[in-house]
RNA sequence: GCGGACGUGGCUCAGUGGUAGAGCAUCACCUUGCCAAGGUGAGGGUCGCGGGUUCAAAUCCCGUCGUCCGCUCCA
């Protein structure tokens, strides 16, 4: 059974070092949280099997890293400047707020009494700041919110030195920053936060194409990690949802304890993007086809996912509690890439006539493996102490190991357990592990 | 930003005016030696922070920061 509250997840998060609230000795900072030992593991091990996927493994996908800060400029071709803020008013009867231009007449939708307004206030959901040391004096620029307008200001770059050719793409992981309102729900919206954006560009013919693609590939990668399919589902947007670039979305959501949740957006962008910058910049943005002799904008699919919510709906779906010889457990049945640890060795007694040999087996896994060691009290504790925090196998050393050069090799889920032959440990690995 | 609830050791929580508690967790030593919680001991909280009332505040009041729920917003 999946986590059923949220406080299971941020407890164990704070408990065993994946999630701090950040700035925690000053109170806290809203909306802020910092990845400890395990997390900054786990949130990796997100990232790169995104990039494992959408890059490594394909042909037709380039990465790149883009800068954080950004000119005006970018911002006002992309649309952000325009249309990334809201006029709200306060109701000072009522206590709502409302959106100044969904306002349809001036009284309140429960009370029915007039309401009284507050004057329009713009919220900017872009942080800005200034280039240069001197207060006040600097150049206004922007911290990106989103990745994706790195992808189309460096559009004829990537083009020219990868030698792609739509369709390909343009991958990035980074991260955005957002002026939210309202942020909450511990990591799942955060004014800071990361994202893995794939900006794929292809004739506009082949765009409805490409964007069913990408719908059904996305939706695959989530299950082939662990999340079960019943937790996930696909949900078109209506149009009076779609941003202001948006021919057509889809999210991927995931059933969190609260409610269903976004956790990528699959968006065709159309040529908006590119046309936008094409025009700002006065730069041709566009592809000429040898074979057809045909110039044209390509069109965009883009796949955007948070990383943050990602690796929160990995818990959540993760999260486990049985039985094992009449105690309760609780266990991650984290997938082997997304755990922070994959092996844990452990040497069954803390007696000096162990530790070399555990050590040694520590370095020979840690080659390939991100290895926890855990030398303290009794053998079935550290068990679960693994279980909790995911670890698919542990590895432990006794005092027969020193004479047969053998290790058991105990499983996670099945707490099931077999002798294996140091020598033959890393090839063991490969095998059910898989990598 | 508004309304409501809340904020006590790492976690979960008890304590409602008289000088801080429990369980779990952590650490040391002993014991055991393949599925946690056996023994002995230790560390750790000026009760989010600041101010006020009082002889006395974790407990009452104000402010502030943070969390949760609802509303507004969400590329």
């Amino acid at each position: 059974m999946p986590a059923k509250d949220l406080d299971q997840i941020v407890s164990l998060c704070k408990r065993r070092g994946f999630v701090y609230p950040s700035g925690e000795i000053y109170g806290g900072f809203r909306s802020s949280y910092d990845y400890g030992p395990l997390g900054s593991l786990m949130l990796r091990n997100v990232k790169d099997a995104w990039i494992r996927s959408n890059v490594q493994q394909r042909v037709d996908v380039v990465l790149i890293d883009a800068a954080i800060l950004g000119a005006p400029q970018v911002f006002e071709a992309s649309g952000h400047l325009s249309n990334f803020s809201d006029p709200l008013v306060d109701c000072t009867v009522c206590k709502r707020r409302f959106r100044e231009d969904q306002l349809e007449d001036r009284d309140c939708p429960e009370s029915k009494k007039a309401c009284v307004f507050t004057p329009a206030r713009a919220f900017n959901l872009m942080f800005q700041t200034q280039a240069g040391p001197v207060e006040g004096e600097g150049a206004t620029v922007y911290l990106r919110p989103e990745t994706a307008q790195g992808m189309f200001v460096n559009f004829a770059n990537v083009l020219q030195t990868s030698r792609k050719k739509p369709p390909f793409g343009i991958a990035q992981v980074g991260k955005s920053f957002r002026n939210e309102i309202t942020p909450g729900n511990f990591i799942f919206r955060t004014r800071e936060f990361e994202q893995m954006e794939l900006e794929f560009f292809v004739p506009p013919s082949e765009s409805a194409k490409w964007y069913e693609y990408w719908c059904q590939t996305r939706m695959q990668w989530y299950i082939d990690y662990g999340i079960p399919a019943e937790m996930l589902r696909i949900r078109e947007h209506a149009k009076d949802e779609l941003s202001h670039y948006s021919a057509g979305t889809s999210d991927i959501e995931f059933k969190f304890p609260w409610g269903w949740g976004e956790l990528e957006g699959i968006a065709q962008r159309t040529d908006y993007d590119l046309k936008q910058h094409a025009e700002h910049s006065r730069q041709k943005l566009e592809y000429f086809d040898q074979a057809t002799n045909e110039r044209y904008i390509p069109f965009v699919v883009e796949p955007a996912a948070g990383v943050n919510r990602t690796m929160a709906a990995f818990l959540l779906a993760a999260y486990d509690e049985d039985i094992v010889n009449d105690e309760p457990r609780t266990v991650l049945r984290l997938h082997p890439r997304m755990a922070p640890y994959q092996i844990a060795v452990l040497p069954l007694s803390k007696k000096d006539t162990l530790m070399p040999l555990a050590k040694q087996i520590h370095s020979l896994l840690g080659t390939r493996y991100m290895c926890d060691f855990d030398e303290t009290q009794a053998i079935g504790r550290r068990y679960r102490r693994q279980d909790e925090i995911g670890t698919p196998y542990c590895v432990t050393v006794d005092f027969d190991s020193l004479e047969d050069k053998s290790v058991t090799i105990r499983e996670r889920d099945s707490t099931n357990q077999h002798r294996v032959a140091i020598d033959s440990l890393l090839d063991e690995f490969q095998t059910i592990l898989k990598f």
